[in-house]
RNA sequence: GGUCCUGUGGUGUAGUGGUUAACAUGCCAGUCUGUCACACUGGAGAUCGCGGGUUCAAUUCCCGUCGGGACCGCCA
């Protein structure tokens, strides 16, 4: 059996088919009764007038519950005066295929208030269960689809760095432990020296999209001990501003495949229409912005050489206002506050960026240093060993390209694309320091 | 890791040092001429997170504990 979406649904008007989904709501009344049935796509209404043909199927519908699964054969009809979508599905057969408990320990009716959030994400099979929710993941398959064409589009190789790392792996996080036959090994918060790697093997071009895992114990909306990062690195550039018009580029392709695959849905479920995205982000460096929040909105904030959230926040509220943008690059960060593989310029700056998007921060970027000698002079700087970076150090030895890239928030970014809270929302299963269950 | 806040039927909330802890929704039963957030009537459902203390009396006040949240720090 192929299973039928019911929003294709209007293709299939008098004809006889097969429909199958949970049971979203029944109205059970004197002389008919009403089943509404969901699938990912959309609802239909089942109508069954209660006569002695209809017993059987009368019979079964009294004993159904909210949430069961099941399957009907019949025949759909065109009805204007059904509200559900102008249409009526006339069974003669009903499958119930599985049974929901009468309660369910969450509820699910957008209409009410939302249920606590432990709670749902305790249940997440059926916190995921309403449209918004599937947006939010179908929306996430499309932001990945689009980077994807545009990397193939510009040459980029795909690849799977290891997870397992006898080294910690550096972007100045915490890293998580594990025993490894007898061993400590660490599991990798970045893939970033992997990706460098691949530009000593000349892969010129790569991306990798997957999981990256920080032991920090951080309580906030934004943070989790494993989330998906969207990590490219290119080769031949001549500054971290040749990364920035890939990382434009990419944003751009997504915003617009989202745009015209999920616009309407949005639009009807979030009231507004998705942003446009301007085809060139404002990028302002780092001292410039902390300047305009001191002048413009007399905000001092606490660290000399960082942007805290209320920075963040207010530097995308200015550019939002001057032109329009969602997303801000803010570039040439102090050293200070940057890792040992940062490019510096001739002022001491480092090449490279931060991009924020609705007064998030979504991704660090920069060009690499590639010159072993300095490498190696700004690991010391930083206070590292040079021991326990061999392994990345041998990349520079053979020759390698001057090359630069990013690493991209994607759950951070549908957060704020989505309107959510917190980056729970957008996570499918969340990870944090007190959450590692279901 | 720091500061602050919070825990009451399945779910979301209200409330109180003292008789039967209230409301909405959900659930169950019945009624109802096609509903569409169906409607109406009735019913079941809560040892008020846990432990201790103060008190004649604690769900309420205090202490501890456990769970949870917000903001900050750290980062994507």
């Amino acid at each position: 059996m192929k299973k039928l979406y019911f929003k294709d649904l209007n293709q299939y008007f008098n004809q006889k088919i097969e429909i199958c989904g949970f049971v979203d709501k029944i109205r059970d009344l004197q002389y008919v009764q009403f089943i509404v049935v969901r699938d990912s796509s959309a609802k239909v209404q089942i109508t069954i007038e209660k006569n002695p043909e209809n017993k059987a199927m009368n019979d079964l519908v009294s004993t159904l519950t909210k949430e069961s699964t099941i399957k009907a054969s019949g025949t759909l009809y065109d009805r204007p005066n059904v509200k559900l979508r102008g249409m009526e599905f006339i069974p003669t057969r009903i499958e119930i295929t599985s049974v929901s408990l009468e309660e369910l320990p969450i509820d699910i009716n957008d209409y009410t208030k939302e249920s606590n959030k432990e709670l749902r994400l305790d249940n997440r099979f059926l916190d995921l269960r309403t449209e918004k929710n599937y947006l939010i993941f179908k929306g996430q398959t499309l932001a990945e689809m689009a980077m994807r064409e545009h990397w193939i589009a510009n040459n980029f190789i795909e690849i799977h760095s290891p997870k397992i790392l006898g080294t910690a792996s550096e972007s100045g996080a915490e890293v998580f432990k594990l025993d490894y036959f007898g061993k400590t090994v660490y599991l990798a918060q970045s893939p970033q020296f992997y990706k460098q790697m691949a530009m000593a093997a000349g892969f010129n071009n790569v991306f990798e999209i997957g999981p990256v895992f920080r032991a920090e114990n951080s309580h906030t909306a934004f943070h989790a001990t494993e989330f998906t990062s969207v990590d490219i690195e290119i080769s031949w550039i001549d500054s971290h501003h040749d990364v920035m018009d890939q990382e434009e580029a990419m944003c751009n392709k997504m915003i617009q495949k989202l745009k015209s695959s999920i616009g309407e849905e949005y639009a009807r479920m979030y009231n507004k229409e998705i942003n446009d995205v301007l085809p060139k982000f404002p990028r302002i460096p780092f001292f410039d912005a902390k300047k305009i929040v001191q002048e413009k909105y007399k905000y001092f904030g606490e660290k000399e050489f960082d942007i805290d959230r209320r920075e963040e926040e207010l530097i995308c509220m200015h550019f939002k206002k001057e032109t329009g943008s969602d997303f801000v690059f803010i570039t040439e960060y102090p050293v200070q506050a940057r890792p040992f593989y940062h490019m510096l310029d001739e002022s001491g700056l480092t090449k490279s960026f931060d991009l924020l998007y609705q007064g998030v921060e979504i991704t660090t970027g920069a060009q690499r240093e590639h010159r072993i000698d300095i490498l190696k002079k700004q690991a010391v700087e930083k206070g590292l060993s040079l021991e326990s970076i061999d392994f990345y150090l041998n990349f520079f030895k053979y020759g390698v390209p001057p090359h630069g890239g990013f690493g991209f928030g994607l759950t951070r970014f549908l957060m704020k694309f989505f309107q959510t809270e917190s980056i729970r929302d957008v996570t499918f299963l969340y990870r944090g320091p007190n959450r590692v269950n279901p």
